[in-house]
DNA sequence: GCAAAAGTGTTGTCCTTACACCCATGC
DNA sequence: GCATGGGTGTAAGGACAACACTTTTGC
């Protein structure tokens, strides 16, 4: 857009045709790259499978796919999340492009990569193939393109997510204890915090709900189960300060 | 990548020519577009320039172009900058990819936004053609393209990053006022701020150094000049926690 | 009764906010 | 001397961090 600059008057050689300058443009290959986090057994684990070129046999990919002709990149990677989870309407972020020229062995492909979050209990993976499964983030190496290096990224960005917004939510199942939702962000965050601050953070917010219900066959005294507070927070959103610790 | 998920047998039809797997992706036009904002007259302003598609006469775009071959969308970025501004090494950042399929009348062409914050009297437009100039962010409509909201997005990322990273120091003369620096601030964020208070606040983060020169040529008491010291900054990056007003 | 985790309050410290007066300079 | 903004301190309130004991349940 707004290519060449000219250097006598202005207004003079405005483009008609739009659609040929267009054609004129170089042309790229684009993809989307998921980064699926999920949690369980009190770890932060990465939807993973396993590349099917050649040249990185063996290795772990991202779940990726082309985007298509006049397919927004919101759109493919919500396609991508539906194709490989059977999950839709969940939460989904760009978090940026990624256009190394060789990121990719067979030519240049630039991608971008979005962010999800889900409950991994909450959708039983239907298809196996390609050693599809949930990997922890600690513990990954080796995968194939620059994967690792977005995994990373997104890794860092959901750190920074939530503390900002109560995101982590979205790892949880409907009912949750406290303990449970202290545990998500002491692994997410990497540190340890005080359960009683916690606790009393969580209750000042007001976005979570007491459902009189608790936990079951827990081999220690159950806690109470709490639902979050979707409609409040959306309300409140716009004001919404954050999270710290 | 990881396109097609089999439903025989892992490992057994691994793909062994990643060139022509990729010849055969559907290829999209790319640009970049710089959303490159300045501050002047008490004012946020961006770089703006006449579109020279006769389909947007008259109306504002964005400083964009296509991404070459093999070139890094930050290059790209970089290269739109330099070209247009003569200035490089200056801060940049990705902002995100835009991909609505209408948002070129041309057909589809997916950008990705960038920002970047520099100190309009430090760098005078060469080039005049085609009307660049910088507009003031506020009185910003009928923009070219999607422009319009690119520039809406980076200003409300501009907002955020300026409270978490002293990145406003872009935006001023190497020496400025607190004065300055807190019209900046108010500027952007919109807000009003308690003078002592705004003062305290960057005395206690030890960015500033006082360079014992005074104002020149204002009609009242001259107040002290400072720089910013970035080699501080730099060094404490990891442990910066951010600047909240 | 023992292990394991749930649940609960107080205190000190620090940070943020609100607020008012005198000072230096240009005109 | 008057207008304009520069420069400074303090007190109150709110948020956060540190900290220990009792309760409930499963085994």
């Amino acid at each position: 857009m707004t290519k060449k600059i000219s250097n006598e008057k202005p207004h003079e050689h405005l483009i008609k045709d739009a659609k040929k300058l267009v054609q004129a443009y170089p042309k790229v290959p684009l993809t989307v790259d998921c980064v699926i986090f999920g949690f369980e057994e009190n770890k932060l684990k990465v939807l993973v499978i396993k590349s099917d070129l050649e040249y990185y046999q063996g290795h772990y990919s991202l779940l990726g796919d082309i985007v298509k002709d006049n397919e927004e990149l919101d759109q493919a990677a919500y396609r991508v999340l539906k194709e490989r989870t059977g999950m839709n309407d969940v939460f989904l972020d760009q978090v940026r492009a990624f256009s190394h020229p060789a990121r990719h062995p067979g030519g240049r492909v630039i991608t971008v990569a979005y962010c999800s979050l889900l409950n991994i209990n909450h959708h039983e993976l239907k298809i196996h193939d390609n050693d599809l499964n949930w990997h922890t983030v600690s513990t990954l190496k080796d995968m194939a393109f620059d994967h690792k290096e977005i995994v990373d990224e997104c890794y860092s960005w959901l750190q920074k997510m939530i503390q900002e917004h109560p995101l982590g939510f979205n790892l949880l199942p409907e009912k949750f204890s406290l303990r449970e939702l202290q545990n998500l962000y002491e692994a997410i965050l990497g540190v340890s915090l005080d359960r009683r601050n916690f606790r009393k953070k969580f209750a000042s917010m007001d976005l979570l709900v007491d459902i009189n219900e608790m936990e079951q066959d827990v081999p220690h005294r159950p806690g109470k189960l709490y639902k979050f507070n979707f409609e409040k927070y959306e309300k409140n959103k716009r004001k919404w300060i954050g999270i710290d610790f």
